[in-house]
DNA sequence: TAGACATTTGACCGCTCGTTCAATAACTTA
DNA sequence: TAAGTTATTGAACGAGCGGTCAAATGTCTA
């Protein structure tokens, strides 16, 4: 049966893998030039095959990016609820989802797309984003007014806020470069302090 | 020559009046669903016309995108330019560009676009659009550096934090409804506010 | 080696979109 | 009213794209 000590994956392992690598060169294509800008034959080209041959591993394009975008709200309503089982203050869980969904986003793993066209998803795949996405930002709203209560936001508009905090994150993607003097981790962490600085009651220097 | 009592704008007149009606409608059509989300087709349709007869107002689609975009351009360099007339200190410097950006992003007039995808724009374009939104970036670097100089602002990498409020401000015309709670005044003050606040060196209540 | 199965390909279809153009309608002026 | 100019239209084009399919190639097992 197993042959080469299992150095090489079997035939449904290396499927697998095949269809990571798509997902993985399709939101690096949606995230750059987005989605109607970046065609089958070109995420075909970036791997070395052709249009046809994917077809064997997504139903179809609209499917990639679904998938993508429903990672991203994986991402976020984890942190929502890490954040919540927490036992701190309101700023302390924005401050929470923010560093994670970010690290989340920009490792890249699994694929994360979060900026996309309105009418590029399908009726209902759009409701089941956009459902998600309405969860997150009323949890971000939820802690932002627990901060206020327990003394540790400013008191200012909790949807405003949440929507300039959600927007810096969903723009992150655009400019971070792998390849760039921050990694990852500093940028998600330096963006949390930033965004919540800007709602804390008491700046932490 | 004069009927009417110049009541009704003469011909080259309305022709302006009509070409700047496309162009809001195409920022509508761009910010909303994205510039290739947006045929020709649909923009006649907003304005109760047929596809062809754009085309006595403006050479082709890209026009449509690049003016709209060099729009927020202008609107953010002047934002600089008067900011850096101010004698004041580097925070509320940042403070003025952001709120001027805003307020003209947000009322449209003239209609802008802050958000495209890459590859829209042919290179000489995005090479013009390229430069102007670095040296707004720059700038507000500046801004920044002279901010911590000046006490004003806390010690922060210039600029991530300039990656940070730039992405919030691009991402506004996304979520900003005219016919919300908030006027563009208020949004535009608010984003400033806790923009600022983010990387203030004392909070500012 | 033969057969079964998975993978890949090139050619093709139908559709949408930006753009063009000749023809028509509407308006202005003499 | 006639002539000239501007505005608008419907039809058509060519290109690009998502998706399909039969055929060819490669890979594993009996």
């Amino acid at each position: 049966m197993s042959k080469w000590n299992d150095a090489v994956p079997n035939r449904e392992t290396q499927h697998e893998l095949k269809r990571e690598a798509l997902y993985r060169e399709a939101a690096k294509g949606f995230n750059r030039r987005g989605f109607r800008g970046t065609s089958l034959a070109d995420l075909a080209e970036g791997l070395g095959i052709t249009k046809a041959a994917l077809y064997h591993y997504v139903p179809n394009k609209d499917e990639l990016l679904f998938r993508c975008v429903y990672n991203s709200t994986i991402a976020s309503l984890e942190a929502v609820e890490v954040a919540k089982k927490e036992e701190t203050t309101g700023l302390n869980r924005i401050h929470r989802v923010i560093r994670d969904y970010f690290c989340a986003v920009l490792m890249a793993n699994p694929p994360c797309v979060t900026v996309y066209d309105e009418g590029t998803l399908d009726a209902k795949n759009a409701k089941i984003i956009y459902d998600r996405r309405k969860q997150l930002s009323l949890s971000m709203r939820e802690f932002i007014r627990q901060g206020v209560e327990d003394g540790s936001v400013i008191d200012c508009d909790p949807k405003l806020a949440t929507n300039i905090i959600l927007g810096s994150m969903n723009w992150a993607p655009k400019w971070f470069r792998h390849d760039g003097e921050l990694s990852s981790e500093e940028v998600a962490n330096g963006i949390a302090d930033m965004l919540t600085r800007g709602i804390a009651a008491v700046p932490s220097t």
